[in-house]
Order: structure tokens, then C-alpha cells, then sequence
RNA sequence: GCAGGGAUUCCCGAGUGGUCAAAGGGGGCGGGCUCAAGAUCCGCUGCUCAGUGCUUCACAGGUUCGAAUCCUGUUCCCUGCACCA
């Protein structure tokens, strides 16, 4: 026994059996009367689009009309359910499901019995989901007519393979005009086809139609007065007003969501706590009695006599657990041996976590309101339709029951993305496999060959990666950090572990830096305060990604921009053994989320009190005055670095030998000025062609050598507005003195560049060396090798 | 069929209008260290070039001063629902 959402393509969700339609007598639980609540809750909780989505496609509610259409020469009525009472003079004929009872008093003693009993058979015979994938659509004249409650008219009544039984009344009014489905009948059958809308105003009604119009639009040759000309929601209304008033339908909703079949003929459930009385009837467990227990002297091994299909479930073998007293009349009775669907146990654990060591109630109401709700949930998408619907249901259910006050068991919902491997596939049957059925290669179904094809991993599947030899290889450790830094969390992935490597060479690295840093002096240096800074800036940013569930960026900062940070400052000159230190500490909680052992020893390493484990993480990383010159100044640096390499690769050519003297001329004051003119007229939105016309009344504009100058680079200004990065505009901002930054570093850089020496000056103030002076620029200043 | 998500430089993958020739990782190539290997560190990894250039983010158009990013259409892939009246 499965509940709707438990069947996947026919099949059952877990065990991919096939499965198949059988009556039996079965509990539901009434989620429907919660399908208006459940949908509506959905705007109160911050859930992910998709999910949203999801969900309301489950509930599906559609609004539409109940129409009873009188049967000719009978007693029997047929109501059927549309959204589109708009197209009601376009019903041609009526259809019914083939298993709806009333087809069979319909047909009975007609000519179409037997052709009506074939289809019937041939119906039953599949599940709903088979029957979802039948393509051609069959029917069946019942013999008899139906009477369009509008205008009177008689139409035909037939029995349709594509009309489910369990949706709506398990009826359809017919409209081959504007329901493509119908139409496709219609043709097959030679039944009339009406129009009955246009498809826009104005336009001349089509004598015959080559495709149903399934839009909304002006209704035309309608039977009655008052109809023609309506549109959408006006001739919707108008027609169901008619129809109320007139005592032949009415409004109404009707939704996809069905009640929960959560009956299951299994031990492995919590036992429904009902006796079944032979006088008194279904009487419920006392609640003194509850909860019922599962007996623990089950016997699993069928008897030799009993033949295994359909006497799954072994409770109904346990006399002790079978046999009781009705409580209502005392007389012998039986319990009820159907067990729980297992969902309803995952739909109210959280608020049993509230309560755990209560032996008397489920959870104490104090508890459940001082918890709930749920402030942040993680779970797979997978559950969007099934534990999600049930658990939301089974909390507004003990909301009702006054066990608590909350509406939505879960305020914020993160779906994690799933995990996929390899998994042998068949085609054929639509179905993934277990990886057992690898070794044949052949499916288990129906005997076709098998592939491979990426899925989900599960235990169900098999398709697992058992964790223990890489954690026994790599620790851990490792394998937390590449399961976090393998993708994001809410982005799925493939499995492939050919990148665990470089993590666990970074982990050994971070493992390292205590024992390195032991070595280092103390001096401190001028890099130490952009060291601090950038430090500082790290950490916001880890907060930050944290605090966004971020987790493959917070990792890849904390675990390995920090080490290139390092690697810089060593390059730099610096080896301050105190600050470094000091860092680590304060690194060790940042690594702690990934990768506990390893910040538990880094934090004991750099002195840290106690367990790391017991502190909490409060605010970090607030900005220093100056910092921002600070990270905005080696930056500079940084990129002058990577240009004067790039142009070093050029010069090479030109020059006969290797370069040994590098001369940097940087940008004249007059064009930064100008820079930070063009950003200022840009955030002021001023015209940028009329600005020349400002400029040249600035005082540096006086000298004619300058004013010459001015247009050209006022042009490339006007380019570099757009692509200069915050930071960037920061340097320019803060007026950053890029001869004294290069001058400080003048040694850093003639060793990075691999030259004797490295000369820097304003352009204009020394030689231009090799003509280079034209191409200074704030932030790119011109460089030359001899 | 309907709904949702995709297609990025050798590979994985980040990137929602200028910060982008495009993060990070992998791989490859070169260099430092080393007797050597591993580890580690540094550089290169679209084209051109003593520099402000060119061509790229599935394909074809469009909007914009400016597009990997927005719009339209096309192709392909994935996921969910599947004749819901």
C-alpha cells in the first residue's frame, strides 16, 4: 500500500516494484480539509521558489463549477466538474470514467455492455500511473444522453479511458471546441465540434476548427441571451450564476491533493490504535492504553502454507498482539494490524526533540511553545511533496488538537542539492536500479539490457560511497572539507573524489603553520598592518558567508585564501612570529565548522583556552581606521607588479639581453584629478559631453602643454569610469601616492622583476625613459626596461 | 504535454549590466628549492603586442554608450508532474 506521492512511474518510490491496483479497506488521514491552509501557509515561510512551486502543484487547486447534467429518460443525474463553465454551449458530449459506477447503470441492458466491459477491464487491469502514459484515447457510447442543463440540448454520454475516476466527479463535460483532449475525441468519434469563444474580439466564428482554442476569449453563439461578448472571469461568473440560479451546479474548488492512505501492511510502523469489535464496530484505543507498542516476538518466517503475496504483514501472526477485549463492550476483539505510514513519524520528531525525556505526553505544550518553530531547515528537494506536505498537515493537525499554537512547523527552508553517482538504468521500464543488478546486466523487469546513468545516491540504490576507507586514509577532517568546498550547498553534484587530494595537501599546509611560524623572528615589519587589515577583511567576509549558508565560499576563505594572504606577506618581507600567531588563534574558530579536529589542535598550538568547541563566535573582523588605505595601497602594488611583469615578457624581445633597470613614471597629479572629476560628474549624473567645457577652466588647465593633453585623457577617463572596481576607486579616491608606494617597495620589486634597480618618478620630473611617459595613467603608470 | 533548472575558456566549476579574457580547483608547461623524487613556493596556460588592441561564455537576432549577465527565437541536457477536465 503506497500513498500517491510514494508511486514514481509506476513503480514503488523505494523497492521499484510494480505497482498494482488492489481494494482493500484502508485509513486515510483527512489532510484534505487542510488543503486551503497548506496552500495559503505557504506565503508565511521563507521556502525556495522551486519548493513553493512544487507544492502547489501537489494541492493543485483549481476553482471551476459543479455541473449537473440530467440524464434523458432516467432518474440518474451526471455531475461533472469544469474550470470552464465559460464553454459551456460548446458541451458536445459527456464523459465518465469507465469504473464509475454509474456508467455501468448507464449502459446496463444496451446494445454497448460488452464493449463498455472491455474497456472497463482493460482500464483496471493498469495503475493510475500506467494510465497516464496511454497515448490513445478510447471510448465507449453508454447508449444513452445527458441533457445540457443550459439550453437543453441532448448529448452523448460515453465512457472515456483518459477520465479518472478519483479526480473530481469522476465526470467531464466535453467541449471539443476549446479542450484539445476532447477535440482529439471528438474527431475520433465523429462528434460535433462547436465554438463557442473567439479567439479575439471581433473575429468571425470558424464554420469548422482545425485545433481546440483553449484560451480565454469572448463568448459567441451561445444558446441564451446575456452570454455572448462575456470574457474570462465575467463569463465565468455569468454562467455560474446562471447555473445557481437555476439549480443546476454551482462554484466550487476542487483539488489534486487526496487524503492520506497511511495504512501500511508492515511490523516496521506505529501500530493504528483501533480495535475492531464485532458489535460495537472500529472503537478507538483508550488513551490510558495508548500508545500502542509493537510486539517484539515476531515471527518473520513464513509459515510453509502461506503463500507470500499479499500476507506481508507479520503482526496479524502475534495472538498476544491480535486478540483483545473491546474496550467499549468487553466482549473478544481484534486489534487493528495495519501499521502507520513511517512519514508520520518524520512529520512531529523536531517536537518530540523538544520534549525528549517526557514519559507521559508526546511533548510538553510549555516546551513545543517556548521551541518552535523550526527556525532553519535543511533537507533534500526530494521531500518538497512528501514529508514537507505531511509534516506542515500533521502540525496544524496538533495545532487543532491544542498541543501547540504554531501554524508552520518550518520558518526557513534551505534544500540542499543531492549527491549523484553512477547507477545501472533500463530504459524500458524508466527505472533506476540497484547496483547488484550491475553484475548481470540486465534489468530484473522485463530482462532488457541495462545502462548507466547518473542518479541520486541512496541506500535503496546502492550507489553509495561508503566514507570510512577515505576518512581512514585522509582523516576527517579532508573529507568534510571536500564534501563542503565540492559545491555549494544548494547546487548538486556528481561524485568524484579525484580533487580530495589538494584538499588534504591544504589541510597539511594549515597543519604546518604553527611549527613555520615557530621559526620566524620578531620584527615586526610594514606589511604586518596590511596583514591585520586584510585579516580583519577576511573574517567579515567568512561571517558574511556563513551567515548566507555560503558554506563552499566561507571554506574556501577560511581554509584557503588566509594561506595565500600568508604566502603574500611572506613575499613581502614580513615574518612577524607574535601577530601571525595571534592570527591562527583567531583563525582556529573560523575552521572549526569545516573541520573540528584540526582547529581544536591549531587552537591548543596558539594558545587557546580550553575546548574551541565551547566558545562562541561573536562579532569579528571589525574594520580599523586606516585599514582601507592599508589593503588599498598593497593592492596597487600588486597590480603595478603584474603589469611591469607582463610588459617585462615584451621588453624582452626588444632588448638585447635581459632587462636590469626598470623606470616607472607615474601619472601627473593634474590626471587624477581628473579621474576623480569623472567620478564625481558621474554620480551626479552631469553630462559627461559638455564636461570638457568645466575642466578647462580648472587652474591645471592654465598650461597649454597640459590643455592639450586634456581631451585624450578626459576620453580614456570617461572609459575607465565604467570599469575601475570599488577598490580601485578607493586608491583614487584616497589619493594614494604612488610614487612613495612603489619607492617603499623599491627592492621588492626589482627582486620580483629580476633587475638590478628600479626607478620611480612623476612623469615629467626625470627623463622619459624609452618614451613612456604618455602612457602614465593613475593606477597604470608607465613602465620601461633598459 | 505542463512546470522548473541548465549549456561558461583543456576538465570541474564561480559568475544576474561596466569590478570580466572571466574567481577557485584540477590538469599541463616553465622556474626556485633538492644529489634526486615528493612536498612546497613562484610564474605561464584565447590571439596579438614594448602597453590603451582583437576574438570569446550553446546558436541566431535584439535592447544598451556598454551584455557571459537583460529580451526574443532555436537546438540540446537535467529534474518534477504527468490525459486533473
Amino acid at each position: 500500500m503506497l500513498a500517491n506521492e510514494q508511486a514514481r512511474g509506476g513503480r514503488c518510490w523505494r523497492c521499484s516494484s510494480l505497482v498494482s491496483v488492489k481494494e482493500m479497506v484502508q485509513w486515510f488521514l483527512k489532510i484534505t480539509d487542510y488543503a486551503d491552509e497548506l496552500l495559503d501557509g505557504l506565503e508565511h515561510v521563507v521556502f525556495p521558489e522551486n519548493v513553493r512551486l512544487q507544492q502547489q502543484d501537489w494541492l493543485g487547486r483549481s476553482e471551476g463549477a459543479l455541473i449537473r447534467f440530467p440524464v434523458v429518460d432516467s432518474d440518474e443525474v451526471i455531475e461533472t466538474f469544469t474550470t470552464r463553465p465559460d464553454t459551456i454551449f460548446g458541451v458536445t458530449f459527456v464523459t465518465i470514467a469507465p469504473e464509475n459506477p454509474l456508467a455501468e447503470r448507464l449502459v446496463a441492458g444496451t446494445e454497448h455492455e460488452d464493449a463498455w466491459r472491455e474497456l472497463r477491464a482493460e482500464v483496471l487491469g493498469i495503475s493510475d500511473m500506467e494510465r497516464g502514459m496511454l497515448r490513445d484515447k478510447k471510448g465507449v457510447f453508454l447508449g444513452k444522453h445527458a441533457i445540457n442543463p443550459l439550453n437543453g440540448e441532448k448529448v452523448p454520454i460515453y465512457a472515456g479511458n483518459f477520465v479518472i475516476a478519483t479526480y473530481g466527479t469522476g465526470s467531464v463535460m466535453a467541449v471539443p471546441g476549446h479542450d484539445q483532449r476532447d477535440y482529439d475525441f471528438a474527431e475520433e468519434y465523429g462528434i460535433p465540434i462547436r465554438q463557442v469563444l473567439l479567439e479575439h474580439d471581433g473575429d468571425v466564428p470558424a464554420d469548422e476548427l482545425d485545433r481546440a482554442f483553449e484560451g480565454y476569449g469572448p463568448m459567441v453563439n451561445s444558446s441564451r441571451d446575456g452570454f455572448d461578448g462575456l470574457a474570462g472571469k465575467d463569463a465565468i461568473s455569468a454562467v455560474i450564476a446562471m447555473l445557481e440560479k437555476e439549480g443546476a451546479g454551482h462554484g466550487t474548488v476542487e483539488w489534486k491533493l487526496r487524503d492520506w492512505g497511511f495504512s501500511r501492511q508492515r511490523y516496521w510502523g506505529t501500530p493504528i490504535p483501533i480495535i475492531h469489535c464485532d458489535k460495537c464496530g472500529e472503537v478507538p484505543v483508550p488513551e490510558e492504553d495508548l500508545p500502542v507498542e509493537l510486539p517484539d516476538d515476531v515471527d518473520f518466517e513464513l509459515p510453509d502454507d502461506v503463500d507470500f503475496e499479499g500476507k506481508g504483514n507479520p503482526l496479524a501472526r502475534v495472538a498476544a498482539f491480535l486478540n483483545v477485549d473491546c474496550p467499549t463492550c468487553g466482549a473478544a476483539a481484534k486489534r487493528e494490524t495495519d501499521t502507520m505510514d513511517t512519514f508520520v513519524d518524520s512529520s512531529w520528531y523536531f517536537m518530540r526533540y523538544m520534549d525528549p525525556s517526557n514519559s507521559d505526553v508526546c511533548f510538553d505544550a510549555d516546551a513545543a511553545e517556548y521551541w518552535m518553530n523550526v527556525d532553519f531547515y535543511c533537507g533534500g528537494i526530494e521531500h518538497a511533496q512528501l514529508h514537507l506536505i505531511y509534516a506542515r498537515f500533521w502540525t496544524k493537525a496538533l495545532r487543532d488538537l491544542g498541543l501547540h499554537s504554531h501554524d508552520e512547523p518550518f520558518q526557513k527552508l534551505l534544500c540542499q542539492g543531492m549527491v549523484n553517482a553512477p547507477t545501472p538504468f533500463c530504459e524500458a521500464c524508466n527505472t533506476t536500479l540497484h547496483v547488484e543488478h550491475r553484475e548481470t546486466g540486465v534489468c530484473p523487469h522485463c530482462g532488457g539490457p541495462l545502462r548507466e546513468r547518473s542518479a541520486k545516491m541512496s541506500k535503496s540504490e546502492g550507489n553509495t560511497v561508503n566514507p570510512t576507507p577515505i576518512v581512514e586514509k585522509y582523516g576527517a577532517d579532508t573529507m568534510r572539507l571536500f564534501m563542503l568546498f565540492s559545491a555549494n550547498p544548494t547546487a548538486g553534484m556528481d561524485w568524484s573524489d579525484t580533487a580530495i587530494v589538494s584538499n588534504f595537501r591544504q589541510l597539511n599546509t594549515i597543519w604546518s603553520l604553527p611549527a613555520q611560524v615557530a621559526g620566524w623572528g620578531d620584527a615586526a615589519s610594514p606589511v604586518d598592518n596590511w596583514l591585520a587589515a586584510r585579516f580583519r577583511q577576511r573574517q567579515r567576509e567568512w561571517r558574511a558567508a556563513m551567515d548566507d549558508v555560503e558554506l563552499r565560499v566561507a571554506v574556501r576563505i577560511s581554509h584557503y585564501e588566509f594561506n595565500t594572504d600568508l604566502q603574500w606577506y611572506r613575499r613581502r618581507g614580513g615574518s612577524n612570529k607574535e601577530l601571525v600567531t595571534g592570527m591562527l588563534r583567531e583563525l582556529a574558530p573560523m575552521l572549526h565548522p569545516a573541520t573540528p579536529h584540526i582547529a581544536e589542535e591549531l587552537w591548543e598550538e596558539t594558545g587557546g583556552e580550553g575546548l574551541l568547541a565551547a566558545h562562541l563566535i561573536g562579532e569579528m573582523g571589525a574594520e580599523q581606521e586606516g585599514d582601507a588605505s592599508e589593503l588599498a595601497a598593497e593592492q596597487y602594488l600588486r597590480s603595478l607588479l603584474e603589469q611591469a611583469r607582463k610588459m617585462r615578457g615584451l621588453a624582452a624581445r626588444h632588448l638585447e639581453g635581459e632587462p636590469r633597470e626598470v623606470t616607472i613614471q607615474c601619472a601627473e597629479s593634474w590626471k587624477g584629478e581628473l579621474c576623480r572629476m569623472g567620478m564625481d560628474l558621474r554620480e551626479e549624473d552631469f553630462d559627461m559631453k559638455s564636461a570638457l567645457k568645466v575642466i578647462m577652466t580648472r587652474e591645471f588647465a592654465h598650461d597649454a602643454e597640459v590643455r592639450k593633453q586634456i581631451p585624450g585623457v578626459w576620453k580614456r577617463v570617461q572609459k575607465q569610469l565604467f570599469k575601475w572596481s570599488p577598490d580601485e576607486k578607493g586608491i583614487l579616491r584616497a589619493e594614494v601616492d604612488e610614487v612613495a608606494t612603489i619607492t617603499a617597495a623599491t627592492d621588492f620589486l626589482a627582486s620580483e622583476l629580476g633587475v638590478d634597480s628600479v626607478q620611480v618618478w612623476t612623469a615629467g620630473e626625470g627623463d622619459d625613459v624609452g618614451d613612456k611617459a604618455r602612457f602614465a595613467f593613475p593606477l597604470e603608470p608607465g613602465i620601461a626596461y633598459q
